[in-house]
DNA sequence: ACTGAAAAAAACACGTA
DNA sequence: TACGTGTTTTTTTCAGT
């Protein structure tokens, strides 16, 4: 990985339809050379993956929330099966398993608060295993994205 | 906004490199339809963004951080003073202002401990208004994205 | 919204440093 | 092993219907 590579990794963090064209010009190198690396670092899964960002509101999601859950008996079963859940829930977009006071932290985007409520009730409330949560309602999207500098 | 629409966005979410052909497949419509209200949502901005998400660890950004951050006078400029600046923080992945028990809540990516406490240092600990901070370590990327899939 | 042509971009094969 | 050039193929774009 040199400077070539973190440059190409740079610009499409913001925006993947770069073409091959522009980034060849911003990186410096032929426009063949940036597909190949481009190739490359999608093969050994430096990018993981290319993705559209949708305005939560523009879709009907109008709530934002950040929630810290903490588990009640954490082995590595019931850690495993609250992963899974949570994955599989369509109204999480991230969680984390994390160190500190909460052990996950998860961020979901529902409609209205009659939906929260549900997807508490579904998937905290229900013998899961969670022994307490901290709700924070998004008020402002001050910085989304996954966009990570590499430097040099 | 219809049935249609929500096919492409939920498609997109997970994947921007689908050629309009799968795509057309997919939501049963023909390439230039969706060719044209894809250029509509963006136009919308219903689709803010379309991104690369990078591996941590690839670049080596080893330590993803999730930090909640109280603020000890929450007046408009203190507030916009923050924002401003975690908006412009490279380590800075994401931020949100929060209600709740803090009132930021950000997501950052380190190479290492000692960026970290670099970091605390210069944005939380230098006069900028930070009462506390909660800092909870990454060890599971359980489920990352923006995907937010839009029901019918 | 579909069809077919034109334009653009990406993918590929080859030659080269 | 990685870059660049020219060619082919695919994909996107834009008419007209």
């Amino acid at each position: 990985m040199d400077k070539f590579d973190r440059q190409i990794l740079n610009a499409i963090q913001h925006d993947t339809r770069l073409t091959s064209e522009k980034l060849s010009q911003l990186v410096g190198l032929s426009q063949d050379a940036c597909r190949k690396r481009l190739l490359k670092l999608r093969e050994e899964g430096v990018i993981e993956q290319e993705i559209a960002v949708l305005s939560p509101e523009k879709v009907g999601r109008d709530l934002l929330m950040i929630v810290g859950v903490t588990m009640a008996v954490e082995t590595t079963h019931e850690v495993d099966v609250f992963k899974a859940r949570m994955h599989d829930a369509p109204e999480v977009m991230q969680c984390y398993y994390v160190t500190g006071e909460s052990d996950f932290i998860i961020v979901l985007s529902v409609p209205d608060m009659p939906n929260y409520e549900s997807f508490v009730r579904e998937h905290f409330l229900s013998g899961v295993g969670v022994a307490s949560f901290r709700t924070n309602v998004v008020m402002d999207r001050v910085k989304v994205g996954f966009a990570l500098p590499v430097l040099d």
